[in-house]
DNA sequence: CTCGTGACGGTAT
DNA sequence: TATACCGCCACGA
């Protein structure tokens, strides 16, 4: 079902290491939904408490922090990164050889 | 039930 | 390196 899934998203990203970042991709596999990655930044997207859910630390598979329709939640989330000591290149990429959480 | 829409990702060009 | 497509799939109109 997938008010389970829901469950298994916000888990997983609870686990993220402050300091460290994941993919959607890689929280959809571990969540147990590798093929549906959409729905990791759609959970995220309904959960904006970061001390609740830290979904800052969710970028894509580029390292870059997501376009999102309007709002500045993408700028928000920069700064929350850079706070945690988080480093972007200068294509605002985060580097994931360095930061991306691994198990 | 059908259709459009994504905070996505992998491949091809 | 940068775009362009295409496969996926939960959701809501």
């Amino acid at each position: 079902m997938q008010h389970d899934n829901i469950q298994a998203i916000l888990t997983v990203v609870q686990q993220i290491p402050k300091g460290q970042v994941a993919t959607y991709g890689q929280i959809a596999r571990i969540a147990g939904i590798p093929k549906n990655a959409r729905q990791v930044g759609s959970v995220l997207k309904s959960h904006p408490d970061a001390k609740l859910v830290p979904w800052h630390r969710v970028v894509n598979a580029q390292g870059q922090i997501s376009t999102r329709d309007n709002s500045n939640s993408q700028y928000q989330q920069r700064e929350l990164l850079e706070q945690e000591n988080i480093m972007f290149n200068d294509s605002g990429r985060v580097d994931l050889q360095r930061f991306q959480w691994r198990l």
